[in-house]
DNA sequence: GACTGTGAAACAGTTCACAGCT
DNA sequence: AGCTGTGAACTGTTTCACAGTC
């Protein structure tokens, strides 16, 4: 029964990314576990429930060391403060966003944000019409600002919501006042500056990924008519 | 010099789901080679374009015929046509979005979307306070018309921003119409109807992710303090 | 009997390295 | 000489299947 994080001092154990990517499925569905009271789950409901395998649930847990009880199942609680803070959900993370156009406003008033500890604390962008205006409790900034903002308010985190002309320089500025993790939205590959993650989220892509599968199908029909 | 797609009828060979999610990075490339009116592109510019390594490129080129010339590179305007007839983007895609929030809102008027051939045809929302609303040339209707529309105007694509409690049964409707393809922003597992391909947008998983990572390296700083 | 934890097998995806063409 | 196309080696991920525990 080993705890693979071990003494203080003992470097815990790479967590495979395709692990780290459900995490936050598993999260999500602890949540509701434990909202409904329940004490335990077994790996087969919380797969049902995270939309996996049951096996993939135990390879993916024991990485964290145990948190089941054989012929039982998980204790619902510790595992969820387990991954809680695994994920790095028991502090609040602030979030400034650059480019408040469309989406960027949409982000900064995104419930699933705050709900699950995020806060955008503050949202900058070029366009001086934009400078100043109201989005919920926060106001749009001047971009030559999000240097200041940044250090002042200690945030860790950086979302760009710009045209993709713009994302690079975004990055690295971003990169320069000390972030250390950037959601990139804006359609364009853009290079990490160093020490920073960044992940990017391409909404037509999404959408193109779709159309390939859906097209492919449909092909395929063409070339089978009789069924 | 063998050409994958073959005689008509052959079956085409199964593409990696990894090399389907870059054909949008290629894409995007390639468009941006074609107007700068490049000729030719080898791997390894394709590659730093797209974030990626040149044997990746050719791997993944390779599994959709024969579009390079040893020695000189890939015929960008070959190869555009071939990945945009691939992704399907030689028509345009009629989606319907289903809960006019915020985001929904947002993704109405994505620019991204309408410049790669998605067409946000129709929006519906459950709340009466909603219908009615005007975004760009769209006005959101009510939820109770939504088969009518898919139906009538040959709506292929469904796009899901409602709370993550209405995300199922929406996406059941969406199945019975006729949709084939859903792209889901709600934070919930859904189950596929039948025959519908189901692609989910975690917004705030991307969060948690980066999160995570962030977490660990700076843990892993206080590990070894004296750097 | 129920259910976890985990080696081992199977599969998928990436990278290497080089033969083959221009 | 330059660059693609691709088997072969490698690395990462998933699934299997079962010993171990309650």
């Amino acid at each position: 029964m080993n705890d693979p994080q071990g003494p203080p001092g003992t470097p815990r154990p790479q967590i495979p990314e395709a692990t780290v990517g459900r995490l936050p499925l598993y999260h999500r569905a602890l949540i509701s576990l434990h909202q409904g009271r329940n004490n335990t789950v077994s790996s087969e409901q919380l797969a049902e429930m995270a939309g996996v395998n049951a096996a993939k649930v135990r390879k993916d847990l024991s990485y964290f060391g145990t948190y089941g009880t054989r012929g039982v199942g998980y204790d619902v609680e510790a595992l969820l403060g387990e991954i809680r803070s695994d994920l790095g959900l028991t502090t609040e993370w602030k979030c400034v966003l650059v480019g408040a156009g469309n989406l960027g406003t949409a982000l900064i008033s995104f419930a699933g944000f705050r709900e699950r500890g995020f806060h955008v604390a503050a949202a900058v962008d070029v366009d001086p019409e934009k400078v100043g205006t109201r989005i919920g409790d926060l106001v749009v900034a001047p971009q030559s600002s999000l240097e200041a903002m940044v250090r002042e308010q200690d945030i860790a985190i950086g979302i760009i919501s710009t045209i993709p002309a713009a994302a690079q320089e975004v990055a690295d500025e971003l990169g320069r006042c000390g972030v250390r993790s950037i959601l990139n939205f804006a359609p364009t590959v853009i290079e990490a500056p160093e020490g920073v993650l960044v992940r990017n989220v391409d909404l037509a892509s999404e959408l193109e990924i779709l159309a390939f599968h859906d097209q492919r199908r449909s092909s395929a029909r063409d070339r089978r008519p009789a069924v």
